[in-house]
RNA sequence: UGGCCCAUGGUGUAACGGUAGCACAGCAGAUUUUGGUUCUGUUUGUCAGGGUUCGAAUCCUUGUGGGCCAACCA
């Protein structure tokens, strides 16, 4: 309930766009509401991808409009069929489904004849000159760009080089297709810029079918108003391209798409340049793109991270024009929220220490109720073994406790979570002074549910029936980068936490996790949210922790230090 | 040394000329057989100067700070 009031205080107000968008409707300037997600096929999508996603789909749903699919394949030797496949597996994953699927590559042949139509009208030329020519004669901000002799070529002869570009008559960076706007204006975007370039390069879906390519500014606006986009958002880079984008509608007289420009995401202790994200990858500071520690969305997924709550958390960053970082705190909060209202409840432990209830019978097991999920009644209870051989986490006992703690120690007494009171009453340990096993008596008439004992005690344990318990492998994440603003860094790799995966090989769980299947949610009771990884296996299941649960405690160690 | 975009608590985001609010984080407390959850309370903010106005976070102006722009990338 709460949740749903949050939500609602969220979206009470409109952002920007949406504000655009209401006053396009009410005064007739649109019926219905049009919008696209681009990527370029070339890397995994990443969490910043997912709040485009979820602003150019969740315009759609809440206008009644519709949103494309669009791959803006216009660079054949950057992009790849895996990339196209993983992006609409993310999309569909994060709970959105295209009203189409479209390539920009569909509009190569469109695109060509929009060029000849420039062309035709004198407002676009075939320059031979060196990339570095072209670049000196634009000048600079401050220096308006000078001319070249190419600038004044007729259209028919312009016309007939294009055909020669586009026959495959010249070698790559033979010469480009620029269109004749302004060298001296102040955007220098609008300082003749490229159309065309030759790449004599095969394309995952056209094929060798073209040898000329458009560049992105040639294509992407005119992909949009032949999809009669109306609401082309983008992000804040891209302001400058908008003028343009604008020109080239104009010139042809196609339907007026119209680019809006917001903040992208950024969030603290990450990057998320696709370029970084590739290096970590090829480098091996990572496993794969998925590896649960990258902010891909399958890596996320693979985390443990719900579509829920990466919608919930696009909702809560908003959007606005204004440059940003998010804390990481806020996703975290955000899967934690989610999970809480939905995760099964488990026994694990990561950190066995050995406990022998000496004044329980050898031999003897009995089975005790509790709860699989105390924020839903319906997720019912599970049966849990009790003998007198249990493990449990070595953090929940210290033989010098330090003030608050109330867990065990020698002398104190703790409940063991939906089982008895115990008391601990010895300690053993190896040659170095390690601490191996614990002796403990239980309270028999402190069973869970009919406690008679009289006893209070503060603390609470999770804990495990040592012959009944099953290995597990558990990989715990921390951050990847150890600065909130890794990119910003002389050498990012740098600041990579050589801490970011810690595996507790000894971990053990209950029998109940043994049947786990690979994508599924947990909380493991005191120690936070976890998911099956695909490497499980029926004799060895394998978990990520998402995300841990809050700890009060350690943070109250960490002021006494 | 040109142009464009932006500026509200620690982080985000509202307030559309009329009481600066919400979320996360923080802090304090209550509840709790998860030091979780839940609940209550609470600290912290309009970049600076000038102007318009009865009244400015909001409009104008100057400055400051941050970001973007000269790839045959998108």
């Amino acid at each position: 309930m709460s949740t749903e009031n949050a939500h609602s205080e969220g979206t009470e107000y409109l952002n920007f766009i949406e504000e655009i968008i209401e006053e396009d409707l009410r005064t007739g300037r649109h019926t219905s509401v049009q919008t696209r997600f681009p990527p370029e096929p070339n890397g995994y999508l990443h969490i910043g991808h997912a709040k485009s996603i979820c602003l150019n789909f969740g315009l759609a749903q809440k206008y009644g409009g519709k949103c494309n699919l669009r791959y803006d394949d216009t660079n054949p030797t950057k992009e790849e069929q895996e990339y196209v496949d993983s992006i609409l597996a993310d999309v569909r994953w994060l709970g959105f489904e295209p009203a189409r699927v479209l390539y920009a590559s569909d509009y190569f042949q469109q695109l060509y004849e929009w060029a000849v139509v420039l062309i035709q009208k004198g407002l676009a030329y075939v320059d031979f000159s060196t990339p570095e020519e072209i670049a000196a004669q634009k000048g600079s901000p401050t220096v308006p760009g000078t001319p070249n002799r190419y600038r004044d070529t007729a259209p028919e002869e312009n016309l007939a080089e294009f055909e020669k570009m586009k026959n495959g008559e010249y070698p790559d960076g033979h010469c480009v297709l620029r269109a004749k706007i302004d060298l001296a204006s102040p955007n220098m975007h609008l300082r003749d810029p490229y159309l065309y370039r030759i790449k004599h390069a095969h394309h995952h879906r056209t094929g060798d079918t073209w040898c000329i390519y458009p560049m992105y500014d040639w294509a992407h606006g005119q992909s949009d108003s032949i999809e009669k986009i109306t609401h082309s958002v983008c992000t804040l880079e891209f302001i400058p391209h908008r003028a343009l984008y604008d020109w080239c509608i104009e010139q042809l007289g196609i339907f007026l798409s119209r680019q809006y420009e917001f903040a992208r995401l950024n969030l603290n202790y990450t990057v998320m340049s696709k370029r970084k994200l590739l290096q970590l990858v090829n480098e091996g500071h990572v496993r794969s793109w998925d590896d649960p520690r990258m902010p891909t969305i399958s890596a996320m997924r693979r985390r443990g991270y719900t579509p829920e709550s990466i919608r919930e958390f696009a909702k809560r960053v908003g959007v606005a024009k204004r440059e940003n970082i998010i804390d990481v705190g806020l996703l975290e909060f955000c899967i934690r929220e989610d999970l809480n209202k939905r995760a099964l409840r488990r026994f694990a432990v990561l950190n066995p220490l050995k406990v022998v209830i000496t004044n329980y019978p050898e031999g003897q097991v009995e089975w005790l109720e509790t709860e699989n999920n105390p924020e839903d009644p319906t997720a019912g209870n599970r049966s849990l073994a009790f003998s007198r051989e249990l493990y449990i986490e070595q953090d929940d006992f210290m033989e010098n406790p330090p003030p608050k703690y109330f867990r065990l120690y020698p002398g104190g007494m703790v409940r063991l979570k939906s089982a008895f009171i115990i008391e601990c009453t010895g300690v053993e340990k190896d040659a170095a002074g390690h601490v191996t096993e614990i002796h403990c008596r239980y309270v028999p008439e402190s069973r869970s549910g009919q406690d008679t004992s009289g006893l209070k005690v503060k603390g609470v344990i999770h804990w495990l029936s040592a012959a009944h318990a099953h290995r597990a492998e558990v990989r715990l994440y921390d951050r990847l980068f150890q600065v909130e603003d890794p990119a910003s860094e002389e050498d990012f790799k740098k600041s990579i936490n050589p801490n970011s995966l810690e595996i507790a090989e000894n971990a053990l769980v209950e029998p109940a996790l043994l049947e786990t299947k690979s994508g599924e949610h947990y909380q493991f009771t005191r120690l936070g949210y976890f998911c099956t990884d695909p490497d499980t296996t029926p004799e060895k299941p394998v978990f990520n922790r998402t995300v841990s649960l809050k700890d009060t405690w350690a943070k109250e160690v960490k002021k006494q230090e």
